[in-house]
DNA sequence: AGCAATAATGAATACAACTCATTTTCACGT
DNA sequence: ACGTGAAAATGAGTTGTATTCATTATTGCT
């Protein structure tokens, strides 16, 4: 009961069932591959064109025949892979989250203090952001539509990459090196908020200035990270010691339940992958 | 050489000339008054229209003949108003920083600390992106062309709103009462960067939460003030200031599990609803 | 080679922005 | 009140682009 041709206006994504020769048992597996490998060939190809141009002329100056052309393909071609523009444009912000994602991941992985982390993310994002700004007005036109955001491509995607900036935060928390009166949400939308009106006012100024993007990091860092803090970890009196082990104690308690809380929901944490 | 109906590509806003009774030298004062109310009436109408469209529906979904029928025009008639659809937008936009503007410096009026200002800037921007979010899809939909954009009608209402903020945080530095070590423009960016996010994330969470906003406002303001130093947390004896730390502590520790409930996403939440 | 099933094609359709020849309304002079 | 020319308004037509679909080509398998 697969659905051939009949119907058309089905859900969001759409690809020639790749699933032609495994359905009967591949026997040469060289050979279901190759085609396998034919086909996401092609759709890399299509979503690597739309890429350029988008990011050249943005969405709205981009026909699908200019991106038929590019990708070599028939127009009609590219709704046997996506059932509509913006559904390729989603398919095309999902790579490039997924690109930041990678990047981001390993520049933390290779620094040690939250700090320089912290700096390493923001420069990152802030030049890629930069390089590649048109597609941020994706977001909002490819279509989120109420119902199915969540759960989407796209969100998904956005989840995996900010939650590198979460995890950092969160391991910056224990370690004492955030300020912590404020929701890590907040933080995460002042760090991603704050970035892309920088790279506005960056971008406004006819020639992107090195020393712009500095001061933009380093002053976007130094909002998140503590404050030296007076004194209050540091309890050099015995009487605060008691104290000091009690809070202790319940700190260890909340990350206990919080990790709990962080493997119920599926995610497979930080550094998982 | 006034342009009758020769050309059409001009410049980028039209109306009809409404000099009409006034270059032949008025006799009456009250009838060529009339006619200019009447247009500047229609004007008001199909903005109003559009805006309305654009709000509830955002930009693309929004068609031309929907407004027109909206505004109780012909189709044709919107375009001797404005040249396209993007003029149009602009000046739904342009409307509304003009609104936005008059609110927020009134707001400021009334009020005398910069922190009391500032707080009301945030929570009157957030209420009110929130209320009309759609509108800005707007600020990147609107053709912000290359070399026009610069003086441009958005531009410039976009600036004479910032200049509001501006003029707070000019005036709060030679008060001493913000933190003097990062530019202006990037706190700038900061506020209304973490705003706009903020206002995806509040957004997300199905219902509008007071509670958020209060985090968001506060948080944002918090950010920008200078810290008054020590005086905050100094309390009279100083056994309490160990309690009010651990109490800190504590309170911290409930705000990352409160995150982390709230993250535990799903519909059937507890009381998410 | 022959045959289903899958993919690809591009001409046809649908829809929305924009134009323009025509009609209507207006402000004024008589 | 009426005629007149200019300004405004109209909506049928044009144009451009996303999307569909009947047809053709390719593929994997026996």
């Amino acid at each position: 009961m697969r659905a051939t041709t009949a119907k058309r206006k089905t859900a969001d994504k759409r690809r020639p069932a790749k699933g032609g020769a495994a359905k009967t048992g591949l026997t040469k597996q060289g050979a279901a591959r190759t085609q396998r490998e034919r086909l996401e060939g092609r759709e890399q190809a299509i979503i690597s064109a739309a890429h350029d141009l988008f990011a050249a002329q943005g969405f709205a100056k981009t026909t699908m025949s200019e991106i038929a052309g590019r990708a070599r393909t028939a127009e009609g071609t590219l709704y046997l892979y996506f059932n509509n523009k913006n559904a390729l444009a989603r398919a095309v912000l999902a790579a490039f989250y997924q690109r930041l994602t990678a990047t981001a991941e390993e520049g933390v992985r290779k620094r040690k203090t939250t700090a320089a982390r912290l700096e390493f993310l923001a420069r990152h994002h802030l030049d890629n952001i930069i390089r590649e700004r048109r597609l941020l007005e994706l977001i909002s036109t490819a279509d989120r539509n109420p119902e199915n955001y969540e759960g989407s491509d796209i969100y998904k995607m956005n989840r995996a990459y900010v939650a590198v900036f979460d995890g950092v935060m969160q391991d910056g928390l224990w370690r004492g090196d955030i300020a912590e009166d404020r929701p890590l949400w907040l933080m995460r939308d002042i760090f991603f908020g704050g970035l892309e009106y920088a790279m506005r006012t960056i971008l406004m100024k006819r020639r992107v200035n090195g020393k712009d993007v500095d001061q933009a990091v380093t002053g976007l860092v130094s909002l998140l990270v503590a404050k030296p803090a007076e004194g209050l970890r540091s309890t050099p009196d015995g009487d605060s010691a008691e104290l000091n082990a009690v809070a202790q104690r319940l700190e260890a308690a909340a990350a206990r339940l919080e990790t709990l809380a962080d493997k119920g929901k599926g995610k497979p944490n930080r550094k998982a992958e």
